[in-house]
DNA sequence: CGAATTTGACCCGCGC
DNA sequence: GCGCGGGTCAAATTCG
């Protein structure tokens, strides 16, 4: 699903880019929930006893979104990995920030029963300057998802 | 050539 | 105690 390059900043049927400029793009930022209480994972079995934090806090802000497209492109780069199928019929998928020492996982899983509602999950926060100049609506929803989202 | 993506397999936690 | 589900990583492959 590599999708085709061509990002769209309306109301089309592809990808959407979103900061690119303004977009009809309903994005309902308000279900905010801190956890992450697991600490022993694969991760410390490949990262060598590497914890999840300093306390092993993780942040986790959820955004629901309404539109035709998953891929909510804020101006990081994302390496998608593991598709994992459910017995009912949605399939989440991860994804994960290719900078280095940037362990910022971004997940996203559609509505069974609305298709047109997209959550979006993000877990950690980035530590470094964003490639691309995009991120303008989206930029500003983020601010406020960390604004909400408690120290 | 490099990077990104895909699929499968492995592991851990919890449930019963 | 064992099983299942969920989640993640690794390697291989493909695209640009």
């Amino acid at each position: 699903m590599e999708g085709p390059p061509t990002y769209f900043h309306g109301n089309s049927t592809d990808r959407i880019k979103v900061g690119t400029n303004n977009q009809p793009l309903e994005t309902t930022n308000k279900n905010i929930f801190e956890g992450g209480s697991r600490s022993s994972g694969y991760e410390s079995k490949v990262k060598s006893g590497k914890k999840r934090d300093k306390e092993g806090r993780m942040h986790r802000y959820a955004f629901q979104t309404r539109s035709q497209v998953d891929i909510l492109d804020d101006g990081y780069r994302w390496r998608k990995y593991g598709q994992k199928a459910v017995k009912n019929s949605k399939f989440p998928s991860y994804y994960r920030c290719t900078h280095k020492g940037c362990n910022v996982k971004k997940q996203i899983q559609r509505l069974s029963k609305d298709e047109e509602i997209v959550v979006t999950t993000y877990e950690g926060i980035h530590m470094h300057p964003l490639e691309n100049n995009a991120a303008d609506s989206f930029e500003q929803i983020f601010r406020q998802i960390q604004t909400y989202a408690p120290p």
